[in-house]
DNA sequence: CCATGATCATTA
DNA sequence: TAATGATCATGG
């Protein structure tokens, strides 16, 4: 199995930049709601099928290698915005307690990652747009590393003193602790972009 | 309009 | 069954 490295990727997904994402997915045989039913997750999927990740990446945080996410833009105004949140790891109770932030998932996955931009056309997105391909290197002495490093000590405080329920997405002021699970009760938590991040990521990464 | 909290399809 | 990819839906 080849190891496809962060450029490689970058150079396989700016080749589809401009193109629907939706009839590449029927291509690579993933569903995307002809079922009748959403997969909430075929664009991350086909992206990553499309950077020539073609082994499951799915789960394990390998933090070896980098990270693909995706994330949703609309058109407010002039500007392009982005319209979500961007999770970007699972929380596990126990390594938060553990890890401080530049032990941690959070920060693997975010100090080497590539970002694509999608347009976002709409409810049950019939379509999607890639429209941009970033990567972007953190440096653990950047600013706003500084500021988000505070987010994850405020958000790993809080689960020590007041325990892993109390955790809300209200915390944070460049990421937060967002309920992300399989529904139905069972909540588990992870760890989300906000939208003002993901902004400033683009920008910085331009 | 925006943010938080809840939920879905798929896979290991 | 739970984690991963995310978006949907409700309340403020």
């Amino acid at each position: 199995m080849k190891i496809i490295t962060r450029q490689v990727a970058i150079n396989n997904l700016k080749k589809y930049i401009g193109k629907d994402l939706r009839s590449l997915a029927l291509k690579y045989k993933i569903t995307t709601y002809e079922t009748g039913k959403q997969n909430k997750g075929w664009k991350g999927l086909i992206l990553e099928r499309l950077a020539g990740l073609e082994n499951n990446i799915s789960k394990a945080p390998n933090g070896l290698s980098w990270e693909l996410k995706s994330v949703s833009f609309h058109n407010k105004k002039e500007i392009l915005t982005p319209k979500e949140t961007m999770a970007i790891t699972m929380i596990n109770p126990e390594e938060l307690k553990q890890h401080s932030f530049f032990e941690s998932h959070c920060w693997a996955k975010l100090k080497s990652i590539i970002f694509c931009a999608v347009m976002w056309h709409g409810q049950n997105a019939e379509k999607a747009e890639l429209i941009k391909v970033v990567s972007l290197d953190f440096l653990e002495t950047d600013e706003l590393i500084k500021e988000i490093k505070a987010d994850y000590d405020f958000i790993r405080n809080k689960l020590k003193t007041k325990g892993f329920k109390s955790l809300t997405g209200k915390d944070g002021k460049w990421i937060q602790a967002r309920t992300k699970g399989a529904g139905h009760g069972s909540t588990s938590r992870a760890f989300y972009a906000r939208t003002s991040l993901v902004k400033k990521i683009f920008e910085t990464a331009k």
